[in-house]
DNA sequence: AGGTGTCAAGTATTA
DNA sequence: TAATACTTGACACCT
């Protein structure tokens, strides 16, 4: 198992790809893309101010995460601050044109993909109409930000499905009908993961094939959720929603349980025996897996140190 | 410079 | 009723 070789946007590596989350230690604060300021004092110069320094910071991470090989890293929501917020519309969408272009064309010619993962406040399936409106508008922002970047399609926008409010059947007909209200481009890039509390990955997998979306399994969530780690068969079925000419390769979230905490809550790092009986359930290895852990890239040098070790 | 109360937003669980 | 956790601490004000 390699994640290295040359990867070209044209041709994927036939192999295993690994990536990391939003936040790179290496670079300190030169590779921050995540700066924002309080609701108080956001005027539009400053958001700007900070939108620019974001995309700055961004752009330094995606050349070290070239340099390192790794081609799957997921965007800050909070690049855009307040981006989506009714009292803080600034047109970022034209004043940052250039710079989004610019940071796009990047990850392009590094062949890396990027995703995004709004925040636990965005519920497309709530029961009150202004959360669902505040919802969308920040899945827009996501799906913008991404055209403006010129991202193919495999750059996805990945989302919990919400809440239950005490009926589950209800609250999967509410997600269908807010699914079916998105514009077009938010449509074409969501996808959908399984949380480790309301819905499992049967419930998402339901889900996806009746809005012909791909599913991102979370193996942590899985097993919180289910009490045991997941099958060949729900792995295989879940690999099948998604078209991967459209898609791109299926993407899934790794990580290991933090030691003596809550079932669910992300360990520092990744262990590799786990990971590799993980990989052995696949049914094949040509996938992006995303670790989600706190020691965010050195997770990632440390796993593949680990695996190559073990592999000996 | 360092300490710390507070921060856009929702939901479900636990105390 | 309030604190907590989520994917994640950082901002902003105070001394």
């Amino acid at each position: 198992m390699s994640h290295q070789g040359s990867v070209s946007h044209e041709s994927p590596s036939p192999s295993l790809r690994l990536g990391y989350a939003c936040v790179n230690h290496a670079l300190g604060n030169e590779g921050r893309s995540d700066r924002t300021c309080r609701l108080a004092n956001a005027t539009p110069e400053r958001l700007e101010e900070l939108s620019q320094s974001n995309l700055k910071g961004l752009r330094r991470v995606l050349a070290w995460n070239a340099q390192n090989d790794f081609r799957v890293f997921r965007m800050s929501s909070d690049l855009i601050p307040f981006a989506s917020h009714p009292e803080t519309q600034w047109g970022w969408r034209e004043a940052l044109a250039a710079e989004l272009r610019q940071v796009g064309h990047d990850a392009h010619n590094y062949g890396m993909r990027l995703t995004m993962h709004p925040g636990q406040y965005t519920v497309l399936n709530s029961s009150k109409p202004n959360v669902v409106t505040s919802a969308i508008a920040e899945l827009s922002y996501h799906a913008d930000l991404m055209d403006l970047m010129g991202l193919p399609l495999s750059s996805k926008i990945i989302l919990h499905v919400g809440g239950v409010y005490g009926d589950k059947h209800r609250a999967k007909r509410q997600f269908r009908e807010s699914f079916a209200d998105l514009p077009d481009n938010v449509q074409s890039r969501l996808v959908l993961e399984n949380d480790e509390r309301n819905y499992g990955a049967e419930d998402v997998i339901e889900l996806c094939s009746a809005l012909e979306v791909p599913m991102i399994f979370d193996d942590l969530h899985h097993r919180a959720y289910a009490g045991e780690p997941p099958s060949q068969t729900l792995l295989a079925d879940i690999l099948e929603t998604w078209d991967n000419q459209v898609d791109g390769r299926p993407k899934l979230h790794f990580s290991s349980q933090r030691p003596q905490a809550r079932a669910g809550a992300h360990a520092d790092s990744v262990d590799a025996e786990e990971f590799r009986r993980f990989v052995e359930t696949l049914p094949t290895t040509e996938v992006d897996v995303m670790l989600e852990a706190k020691a965010k890239e050195n997770a990632l040098f440390d796993l593949v140190r680990d695996l190559i070790a073990s592999s000996r």
